[in-house]
DNA sequence: TTGATACATCAATCATTCTTGATGTATTCT
DNA sequence: AGAATACATCAAGAATGATTGATGTATCAA
């Protein structure tokens, strides 16, 4: 039997969350952002939800490979999808953008390890 | 006859500059950023400026290997480098980091494109 | 000038990621 | 039920990126 549980989103870069997890999530979000293709994906989204019809013809490109860079900025946690009916609608998780966002900004300023601390 | 022009360095998030070559910048340090061995670089580095040997003695790793990354990471505008005798030394451009911080606000906010203004 | 140190670069191998066209699955419409 | 739509997934090949050990180059010290 299967015991499913689920999870309320937690910011990665929170206090409870050690450093290297951290970073495997930065590093996931950074290589899903990192590609040509997917970044078009993300400014596609960042003006709203969008199902992979529309994506497609935004985009000119073919639904296999839209459906694979999805894939890639779902399991990095960039973008949440939605199902209704025949459509899957996709949308930006601003949440991770933020925690991306922090993270960097940690990193600049030395203080990624938890023994150091920011400002 | 070749004419050498010695830029200032120029925030990638300026205003003049156009999406197209400030999200081809931000994917440049995106994916050189995502990327383990970088990413332990970086942090080492984020302690302050260190020479090939420092970094050598403190992640363990071969020096050729050492030597690949920090290219990466400095043809990305991620670390500088500055040669005293037989070391060169490398240090964050953490200006580049607060550029990929504010690119990551923007498309958080849907606001990279020029069109769109933030805020 | 000889040897040693610090680092860069190269070529070959290996690994990961992306693309493509085809097929599979769920949903809706008639 | 049968056809059509929306999307996911898969396998094979292409492309890109990383590792390794060796060699090259510049600097310093004796």
């Amino acid at each position: 039997m299967a015991i499913l549980v689920k999870l309320q989103h937690c910011s990665w870069t929170d206090e409870l969350m050690s450093t290297g997890v951290a970073n495997e999530k930065a590093i996931d979000s950074l290589k899903a952002l990192a590609e040509p293709i997917r970044l078009e994906i993300i400014e596609a989204l960042s003006n709203g939800e969008k199902c992979v019809c529309d994506l497609m013809q935004e985009t000119g490109l073919a639904q296999s490979k839209i459906s694979f860079h999805l894939k890639v900025l779902k399991e990095a946690g960039v973008i949440t999808d939605r199902q209704s009916g025949r459509w899957v609608y996709y949308q930006l998780d601003t949440r991770t953008l933020k925690s991306l966002q922090n993270w960097i900004k940690r990193l600049r300023k030395g203080c990624l390890n938890e023994a150091s601390s920011c400002e």
